[in-house]
DNA sequence: TAATATCTTTAGACAAGTCTAAAAATATAT
DNA sequence: ATATATTTTTAGACTTGTCTAAAGATATTA
């Protein structure tokens, strides 16, 4: 069974809504995460639930079935795979990625990914830091990844994600030189907004709660 | 300006008919190369014609405008810079690249398949022997690429390229080990059926018109 | 609980691309 | 030159995915 590439987006759309917010999702979410209307939602909903990928009843939001959620995940894979892929071997920034995967990642083919994969030396996480599942779906975590804005004063650790993709803010990011694997440690924090200061290769730099809530830190030790 | 998939599928056709045959293109050979339906060409050829990629007049048959040309020969550079990194990169056969390449060319990225060209240093042909237009359109030529039927007895040459690019003929070819850049030399020829027994690697085969008359040889000295 | 606001669904329409069946034009054969 | 065959176009319908406008359901608030 193959699927339409608008029938792949809402499919992890659900997914990424579910992930995030855990209950059933509603038809308004979806058309705001889509960019499309709710009545053009309901339309699509339906159809995805005749071909049983998705659980609906009328006025109560969807859910994914095992066989959504398994679709869901592979487009998931194909996107992140083909960031590595582009960042790695074509020396795309972070932020010049998303735009072009989403594209990639409806390809059709059983082999592609996976070729891809080899020749990518099987990355665990795309180069946001986002998990990349496996060919099964296992998604690989970190044993002890915490928000930057939880580290406290004197701590260290190494930025392995981040949690806004916006491409504004990795830009910001970038600028700042607060990319993935750098070592930072917590030197100052003021109550009153809660901004830090942190260490970043032997240079301070301030950065607004906004930021350090979006960091995902592996803490050192 | 950006086009769909069809348009884009559509120009393409119509310059392989015409680079073919050079007269103009008519309906049912559109029909038949795109596997659809006549009535469907004519639909799809006033909305190019509006466009002003081709130039169409009723029963008349259809050819490219500079700029239909211009975005005919830009997929074609897609399909095979995709079909290079496919069999270089991925470790595909050259027979099983065609169909993915055929999706991966209506990527939508001003920059991708330049990025791509870099990484993979410039190819000049793809791996069928095609050549691989540049940015600007031009289109690589070979100085003295003949066919291997034309080749005399005693005559040594190089395989570049293969006219047929059907699936099965490029197995049969991987088969007898006639790939491209290896060396061939005429040894026998026979009247009646015009086959031809040629030497490969220190091993002789023997191959049939059909075969000869589709494999390109660059001739030796 | 009743009124109001918000969310969701339905009804009907549209664009892109395709199809079948029939009509119109062109080409071929006698 | 006329009849026949072939090619091409038109007319009308269908599918996918979208939209607006209006109606129906649910949630919120007084
Ligand atoms: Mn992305
Ligand atoms: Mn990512
Ligand atoms: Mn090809
Ligand atoms: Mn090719």
């Amino acid at each position: 069974m193959s699927y339409t590439k608008t029938e792949e987006n809402y499919l992890k759309a659900i997914y990424g809504i579910e992930s995030k917010f855990g209950e059933s999702v509603s038809t308004n979410m979806l058309a705001n995460k889509l960019e499309t209307k709710a009545s053009s939602v309901t339309d699509m909903v339906k159809k995805l639930a005749k071909k049983e990928l998705i659980t609906y009843e009328k006025y109560q939001g969807v859910s994914l079935t095992e066989c959504g959620k398994d679709i869901a995940i592979n487009i998931i894979r194909n996107h992140r795979i083909w960031e590595v892929f582009l960042v790695e071997k074509l020396k795309y920034k972070w932020d010049e990625v998303h735009e072009i995967a989403e594209q990639l990642e409806h390809i059709k083919s059983e082999e592609l990914v996976d070729r891809l994969d080899d020749f990518l030396e099987h990355p665990s996480f795309d180069p946001h830091g986002d998990p990349i599942p496996d060919k099964k779906g296992n998604i690989p975590t970190r044993k002890e990844a915490i928000q930057l804005n939880e580290l406290a004063i004197g701590e260290e650790g190494i930025i392995v994600g981040v949690k806004n993709t916006n491409n504004e803010f990795l830009q910001y990011l970038e600028e700042m030189n607060l990319t993935l694997g750098k070592k930072i440690k917590v030197e100052k924090e003021f109550d009153f907004d809660k901004s830090k200061i942190i260490k970043i290769e032997k240079e301070s730099v301030t950065i607004s709660k906004e930021v350090s809530s979006n960091l995902i830190i592996e803490k050192s030790q």
